[in-house]
DNA sequence: AGACCATACCTCGACAACGAGGTACCCTGG
DNA sequence: CCAGGGTACCTCGTTGTCGAGGTATGGTCT
């Protein structure tokens, strides 16, 4: 996830690890944040895969400042991540919306659509949190308002997804056929 | 999080580790499937910290089932942690979910209030997803409708959070002046 | 009888993430 | 003049997680 929200800040524009950081504390920071001692080993990672390169600007600030680029290999690495995006970055909600941030780098309506529809997919299977042997136990039967709330805010959440999941495929698949 | 989730589940009956990872499966696994190596290990430590005994069952199944009991060390160390959560635990959407679903076995509705209380804390923070240098960028400044729809869904979510926190706040602490 | 699957448990090596700590420089205010 | 805070980077040991693999038994289907 890490590594994905890297990439895609980078994309942009080249940034020094400093800014990065606060661009990730913005990002996910309120719900996880990342503290240095996980940020710069993905960045030695990352740079020692080729993905980026580490250009050393001696002037201006304190430290010295390596401003990251990201190489071609690196962009490819982006586009194809987005493009075909593992399973935990359709199910986990930090993952996917982390995904989605970066969605737009992908220059092609239709791949953009078939992400989508992954998680459309996803969304759409029918999942209970709770079993009582082999039977779903659905909200209403819950008497502790916790587990009530929780299915409750589920559902909730989902539904909002689900509408701007098919009112977004069907603009993107309306540009596909103009 | 799974230290979490184990306790809570063995907390209304003991279970043997097949029986809870299906349980686990159904609370988290559509989003975020536990792996046996994630779970054995996971018991061995709750284990050997003295919050849980395995008691092993000759009869019936194929491999010898080591039914899981929690200790009173284990109750204890489960209410603590629901009555106190880490930040984690009430930031972050799988976690927080995981306690919700377990908060019912703190039986005291002015500490359920006081959880119920930091998550709308939580939830009120302003916070954004993007800067342009110290300015948030709201949803309806992006193009693309990635980053739109990102904002826009965790809005309508965290709006039916909201709305049910509060309805069960007020539920709760009117059971508290009756 | 043999293949196969579900049940049930376990180990191991690899890696990601974390927090705590450290280094070093600049600027501002007392 | 120097303490404190922000900028900027890095290391290290610990822990949690993962996937791939292994062991074993009972039941079902052919």
């Amino acid at each position: 996830m890490l590594k994905l929200a890297i990439l895609g800040f980078l994309y942009d524009r080249p940034l020094h690890g400093y800014q990065l950081r606060r661009h990730l504390a913005a990002l996910t920071g309120h719900v996880r944040p990342i503290s240095d001692g996980t940020l710069y080993p993905a960045i030695k990672r990352l740079e020692s895969d080729g993905l980026l390169v580490r250009v050393t600007e001696p002037g201006s600030a304190a430290a010295p400042r390596h401003t990251l680029h990201l190489t071609e290999e690196g962009r490819g690495a982006l586009l194809a991540r987005l493009r075909e995006p593992e399973a935990l970055d359709i199910s986990d909600e930090n993952r996917w919306f982390t995904l989605l941030a970066f969605l737009r780098h992908l220059d092609d309506p239709a791949a953009q659509a078939a992400v989508l529809h992954r998680r459309l997919a996803f969304l759409t299977e029918p999942a209970s949190f709770f079993y009582d042997g082999d039977r779903p136990v659905g909200a209403e039967e819950f008497t502790d308002p916790f587990r009530r709330g929780l299915l409750l805010i589920a559902r909730a959440t989902s539904e909002a997804e689900l509408a701007w999941l098919r009112a977004t495929l069907a603009e993107l698949e309306g540009a596909l056929t103009d």
